[in-house]
RNA sequence: GGCGCUGUAGCCAAGUGGCUAAGGCAGCGGAUUGCAAAUCCGCCAUCGUCGGUUCGACUCCGACCAGCGCCUCCA
């Protein structure tokens, strides 16, 4: 019944406790909208929308925030390569990645405040800083003194001294090669701001720290990212804002874990695109932009590769994942046609309970009933753990089988009568299978991707191909019967005959 | 070199100090079907290697082997 969840800080799961009663807020490092997303981008948000999702379902006030970067190095860079002025930049790129979120089914985020929003705050951060000795200015430029901070290092596990720092003319400006900037100067023709220390813009992790307190506050529950960012980035805003409020930053450090290319060894996104030669994406899952992808692939299959496995592992990204993903969602779709055609009633629309004490109702002694409350507790116990949607998910396939399984056993299919107790305590039953997919943000409506009823005259067609081959069937006629549905299948259509003489048809197989 | 992760059936992937080690894909055998498709039933693993701790480890510790990530303003 207690969450527990992993902490990169402490290295271990801890019970989940808020820092004010029934409250939490969540910090995840967004994009530098630089360029159009990567599907490494959505990690992330999918993982962090379902785990706000499980804290709601779980009675949470959930405030979640997600910033965007949008000052940065390899902005100012596109600027000029481009000859587009940043803002506009950045604003295409922020109009991409909120369009990709969307397609996935993330739609928890709170708040999303951008960094350029956020100036005076971080240039208050940085003099805060500066004022109780943690940092120093030097040449327009102001650093952090790693030296300064005893806990340095406590997150990603190194030792200030260890640190390579970045190389290049701000090296000669800093005390000790670990130091990182908190405030840039500007060259003619970059974007800059006003500051003490004269015209310039902020550095990499001070937005974070400074946006972060400003919604959340000095101390806040969840704070995530990918792993790749433990260090340097989320060290050095835990160091700064530790140091300027003298008190803990967050509560638990949650990491995903990164996606690898399927093919070979690359990786995918960061700057390694010319550093991995053999690491193309193959096209359906990888050429083009992401928004290709997901136009291919559909965001609910994606957003189900990504959750059947545990969020901190490394997942191995391709087309074999992703087919056997659409593999997957094709036992669930084919159920919810079925439960259509027993009931009466659209899966998609099943009112179901949205809170655990709500759903958490006795189970009837009957057989149906008394094995998917199991499930439920199943389910639930593997989110409780650290968020094990992997987990989780087989506790939804063994639901979709026992439901399938009473549907035959039953032979519901031959009842007829919607109103009968048999239909009504199966609609029962499938409720909470929608509750608890609901936790995944999957199921949430009609598939977008999935084959079947077309416009035009092609449905038309398709009944008369069905009819004729009904009147073959009738006559015995198989082999003309056969011949239009092997004709069919040749095209990628499959004919499925129903108990009671009925037939449909759909495009395509599970992949 | 420093920090860290992973190694479970043909493949993907949960999990636990001691009941029959989830689930999915593929495969095999059945039920059902005119034949199919879908669905259901059954079969299919001793958990990288070697040691140690323990009454007992796949699960804890150590070593080794293999793969991977970060240490470079990549989520």
């Amino acid at each position: 019944m207690t969450i527990r969840v992993y902490n990169t800080l402490t290295k271990q799961k801890e019970p989940f406790e808020t820092v004010a009663p029934a409250k939490v807020g969540i910090y995840l490092c967004g994009p530098t909208v630089y360029k159009e997303s990567h599907i490494g981008h959505m990690v992330g948000p999918v993982i962090f929308d379902t785990i706000k999702r499980y804290l709601v379902y779980n009675g949470y006030e959930v405030h979640w925030v997600v910033n965007i970067t949008d000052v940065d190095d390899k902005l100012i860079a596109q600027q000029h390569e481009r000859g587009v002025p940043m803002s506009a930049i950045a604003e295409e790129m922020t109009i991409d990645y909120l369009n990709n979120l969307r397609a996935l089914g993330v739609d928890q985020i709170d708040r999303m405040p951008k960094a350029t929003e956020h100036i005076d705050g971080i240039i208050r951060f940085t003099q805060a800083l500066i004022d109780k000795g943690y940092a120093y200015a030097s040449g327009g430029d102001v650093f952090f003194d790693v030296l300064k901070d005893p806990g340095y290092g406590k997150l990603s596990n190194r030792r200030p001294d260890e640190q390579q720092g970045e190389g290049g003319g701000a090296a000669s400006k800093k005390r000790s090669p670990g130091d990182f900037a908190l405030w840039k100067s500007a060259k003619p023709g970059e974007p800059a701001w006003n500051s003490p220390w004269g015209q310039g813009r902020p550095g990499w992790h001070i937005e974070c720290s400074a946006m972060s307190k400003a919604i959340l506050g000095e101390t806040f529950d969840i704070h995530g990212g990918g792993l790749d960012l433990v260090f340097p980035h989320h060290e050095n805003e835990l160091a700064q804002s530790e140091c300027c409020h003298g008190k803990p930053m967050v509560k638990y450090w949650l990491h995903n874990g990164l996606l690898r290319k399927g093919d070979d060894a690359g990786k995918i996104g960061g700057r390694s695109d010319r550093e991995s030669p053999g690491g193309k994406l193959s096209r359906s899952a990888g050429a083009g932009g992401l928004a290709d992808v997901i136009a291919a692939q559909g965001g609910e299959r994606i957003r189900f590769f990504l959750l059947k496995t545990h969020y901190r592992s490394t997942v191995v990204y391709g087309d074999e994942g992703l087919d056997e993903a659409a593999g997957n969602l094709e036992t669930f779709y084919r159920f919810f046609e079925r439960f259509q055609r027993m009931t009466g009633q659209r899966f998609f629309n099943l009112p179901a309970a949205n809170t655990r004490e709500a759903g958490n109702v006795e189970a009837a002694s009957e057989p149906l009933s008394k094995v998917v409350r199991q499930l439920r507790a199943s389910f639930l116990e593997k989110m409780d753990d650290d968020f094990n949607t992997g987990g989780a998910i087989g506790d939804l396939f063994e639901l979709v089988r026992e439901l399938n399984r009473h549907a035959d056993q039953s032979r519901l299919e031959e009842v007829g009568n919607v109103k009968d107790p048999r239909i009504v305590g199966f609609v029962e039953a499938t409720r909470v299978l929608r509750e608890l997919s609901n936790i995944l943000g999957l199921f949430r409506s009609t598939p977008a991707q999935r084959g079947g009823a077309a416009e035009g005259v092609v449905p038309k067609l398709m009944d008369l191909l069905i009819d004729l081959r009904k009147e073959a069937r009738e006559k015995k006629d198989f082999f003309t019967g056969d011949k239009i549905r092997n004709a069919l299948a040749q095209m990628n259509i499959m004919l499925e005959d129903r108990k009671g003489g009925a037939t449909e048809w759909r495009m395509g197989g599970p992949s």
